[in-house]
DNA sequence: GGAATTGATCTAATAAAGCATATCAACCCG
DNA sequence: CGGGTTGATATGCTTTATTAGATCAATTCC
């Protein structure tokens, strides 16, 4: 068990997997976040506890938002998020990329 | 102007009326989050970004969770949230407070 | 084999959060 | 008026994130 002091794990697994799906090295996603690739790493690893601004940052790039949600809501809004992961690709909603694409 | 260096404004708003709601004093939530109350008028001012730990202790004992939802279903999310508030009162789904109650 | 990429690690320095404590103006209430 | 509460602010100090830079093992590709 390596000491983790950061970001809940589920949380960076999320934030690795946006990066995997865009097909992102921790170089790419520092350059566009406007930070260094060791604290990339060390945020992904669990070295660290980022501000949250920071955090915003990598969510941001990634095509997230970081949302404050009551606690009775999150097993639905949870769900929402695992439907729309399903079938809900042809969105173009915004300028943004699909994002969970496994396959280009 | 107030120079803002801190969290989205909106997320503090959330923050400050979640606390509000409880009825309870910055000191009160200092108190349960393990802060100084001078570390919680700071972040609610926008003076700090905070550690996203310490973020995640205040959600928490206001009865809230940080999730990372995709751009595309935020607008989705958040009507989720703002429609539960409206009508979602008697839910007795966990060991948590209702929330958001104006009047006791 | 050699070049290039990827992710982790190190050093050293700076900036900023975090803590403890105290104070202060504004307010309400008896 | 005097006392209590609330939120903002100040100081001094410790801890930690953040940065720049480089290096390194493992892997992939030619």
């Amino acid at each position: 068990m390596p000491k983790r002091i950061g970001l809940p794990a589920d949380l960076v697994r999320n934030l690795v997997a946006a990066r995997h799906a865009r097909q992102w090295s921790q170089r790419d996603l520092a350059e566009r976040a406007g930070l260094p690739q060791a604290h990339i790493s060390a945020i992904e690893t669990g070295k660290v506890a980022p501000r949250f601004d920071t955090l915003i940052d990598l969510a941001r790039v990634l095509g997230f938002d970081l949302l404050l949600v009551p606690r009775a809501l999150v097993p639905a809004v949870q769900s929402l998020i695992r439907d729309s992961r399903r079938s809900g690709d042809g969105e173009a909603d915004e300028g943004e990329r699909p994002l969970y694409a496994d396959e280009p």
